[in-house]
RNA sequence: GCGCUCGUAGCUCAGUGGAUAGAGUGUCUCACUCCGAAUGAGAAGGCCGCGAGUUCGAUCCUCGCCGGGCGCACCA
């Protein structure tokens, strides 16, 4: 498709400028106001090589190019030169290049086909999947589809918390308080349960806690009666899990955890012995990093055992070697920065330079109001939204909805799942990753707006009016080429716009492992079909007119659907 | 105390080294004999936390302060 800064920066060049292509084309900008043309390009840089009043320079640059055909007008405004595109030109590239390409549009293959792994949910195991565990689950998921759309081959892991001393307390808690039965009717509540009682009896009684950690000593030392425990935790865990999973239509390729690399850490111990970065202290082998301004790095407790940043550095040299990739990405919450920060220093220490290529992508906290008071989540408090509690709640008052509208021709066990549970997902991705946020039901559970279900019935409505329209036209319009002047106006432009830009939106979202990036656009999208179908009307009875702005009805669709995909949201014709 | 991070409309949040800082929500209006009103339009609402600096130009970059959040060796 055309690319129209490249246009304008081949125009505008000139050697006497003294900027090059590249210069020129990055100083071009959309500008706020629409009034102001598509493209502009300020001169205010060019004022002092030139020697000349950046007006002076704006006005030379608007009368020395124009007549090209992708723009209708070329003009100055004080400093800037502004580019006019041609609307019907435009449009008639931007429609039918999406119907073109159908599902694809959007893709690219920057990435050729490299290797990226996505590591991202990573729950603790024998613990309620909470509310705060969307996040890495939803953008994780997210960032896969973003990076195989723009061409990565993408691993998907969900790097379980199926190790450490946690699973010492929980063995210890289940044989004193614990029983078979109560754990098979509901286990993660009930391994719950255990978790918090122990928490408050250790707290009268701190000898627990040692017999917690000796506990994980003889776990990580393949203790038979201690590993029959630890598995039947993770197994039940993990089918609990999985029912959320398939709730939120996610799946992994891999469910190597933390236990997965319990036999592959020695190797790394000895060799950071070998290179003489670890040292003993007060009983426990540490790497000293205070001269890089953190805290030291804990390989080994003083009871032998391992800890989280040793079974990262094993998890990464494991990575690196089984799949050699391109970007490891951890999608983890932000509260882990310092681990990153120290766990990659650690790395850069052993000498492996590819830790450059381990990229935390923090998000911030979610947090539960409590009255006037706003408190973590704490899985030892027990106090904790369940996330499936939250999908469920959002389904019913998605199917209530649906009820009242008496939506036909639908089957509203399915939609109002794929609305929403899309809801929940779509909110989740609606804002900058790094924000912490308090949880709130009501707006979880509100659909007007700037919400998934907003763009889903926006899907819908486009839907709508394409199924209310003649097979001969269905069929005229794949393909086709129109009359376009028919989508100059200011409504229908816009549309096209943002259509047209959603390519490098994708990419930008990849680039930035930033999901909400795509959220915005296509709230954008939305709200300006929206607004097209409200000035105007689609189905009139001048067949020209009518098979124009089907074509963009059709490819705003396309476009909608293939978004809400790369979100991971379904995109129901009726709702 | 040190480090990281956030601070923009009543609330929830976008935004960019450039032209008049934008949405949604809430409040008040208006629009369904018209392709789906989970919609659209309008009104109202802003020392872009504060103070310096860099720059032709700062809400954006730098420094300092104030306020919130998170983290800072035997948890993960």
């Amino acid at each position: 498709m055309v690319d129209f800064k490249d246009i304008i920066a081949n125009e505008i060049y000139d050697e006497a400028l003294g900027l090059t292509l590249e210069e020129i084309r990055n100083l071009i900008e959309i500008p706020a106001d629409e009034k102001m043309g598509d493209y502009a390009f300020p001169c205010f840089r060019l004022a002092k090589a030139l020697r000349k009043a950046p007006q002076m320079i704006a006005a030379d640059i608007a009368a020395r190019v124009s007549g090209n055909e992708a723009f209708a007008k070329v003009e100055n405004v004080n400093a800037y030169v502004n580019f006019f595109i041609d609307r019907a030109f435009f449009a008639g590239q931007v429609v039918t290049e999406v119907a073109d390409k159908g599902a694809a549009y959007g893709r690219s293959d920057e990435g050729k086909g490299r290797k990226v792994i996505v590591e991202y949910s990573s729950p603790n195991i024998a613990k309620p999947f909470h509310i705060g565990h969307i996040r890495s689950t939803v953008i994780g998921n997210a960032l896969y589809k973003l990076y195989d759309a723009v061409g990565f081959d993408v691993v998907r892991i969900n790097h379980l918390g199926d190790y450490g001393t946690q699973f010492g307390k929980m063995i210890v808690a289940y044989r004193k308080w614990g029983s078979e039965e109560e754990l098979a009717k509901d286990p993660i509540k009930t391994l719950l349960k255990y978790y918090t009682r122990f928490h408050k009896e250790a707290k009268e009684d701190p000898s627990l806690e040692d017999e917690a950690r000796e506990t994980f000593v003889r776990l990580e030392a393949g203790e038979p009666e201690e590993v029959e425990l630890w598995k039947k935790f993770r197994e039940l865990s993990l089918t609990e899990f999985n029912r959320v999973y398939d709730m939120l239509g996610i799946t992994f390729d891999s469910y190597a955890g933390e236990s997965f690399y319990s036999d592959k850490m020695p190797r790394f111990i000895q060799e950071l012995k070998d290179k003489g970065l670890l040292i003993q202290s007060q009983g426990a082998q540490i790497v000293d990093l205070e001269e890089y301004g953190m805290s030291p790095a804990m390989i080994t407790k003083s009871d032998g055992s391992s800890l989280y940043v040793t079974r990262d550095i094993a998890a990464a040299v494991y990575r690196k070697e089984h799949y050699d990739f391109y970007k490891c990405i951890y999608v983890v919450a932000s509260q882990q920065n310092l681990h990153f920060k120290q766990w990659k220093k650690v790395l850069e220490l052993m000498g492996y330079e590819w830790q450059k290529d381990c990229i935390h992508v923090p998000f911030g906290l979610v947090s539960l109001s409590d009255g006037d008071d706003i408190k973590m989540m704490s899985t030892r408090e027990g106090t904790v939204v369940f996330l499936e509690d939250v999908l469920n709640t959002a389904v019913e008052k998605t199917a209530e909805i649906m009820r009242e509208k008496q939506t036909q021709g639908v089957d509203i066990d399915t939609v109002s799942k794929e609305v929403g549970i899309g809801a929940v997902i779509f909110q989740e991705l609606s804002n900058n990753r790094i924000k912490d946020y308090v949880f709130s039901w009501d707006k979880v559970l509100n659909f007007d707006g700037e919400t998934g279900p907003y763009v889903q019935y926006t899907h819908a409505r486009a839907s709508s009016v394409l199924r209310n329209a003649s097979e001969a036209d269905l069929a005229a319009i794949r393909g086709g080429n129109f009359d376009w002047s028919y989508l100059e106006s200011d409504s229908a432009y816009a549309l096209v716009k943002l259509l047209y830009r959603v390519p490098e939106v994708v990419l930008e979202a990849a680039d930035k492992y930033e999901p909400s990036i795509l959220t915005r656009h296509l709230v954008d999208i939305a709200q300006s079909f929206n607004k097209f179908y409200h000035d105007e009307h689609i189905l009139v009875d001048d067949e020209n007119e009518k098979l124009a702005k089907l074509a963009l009805v059709s490819a705003s669709r396309t476009v909608i659907a293939n978004c809400l995909g790369l979100l991971g949201i379904k995109a129901p014709e009726r709702m």
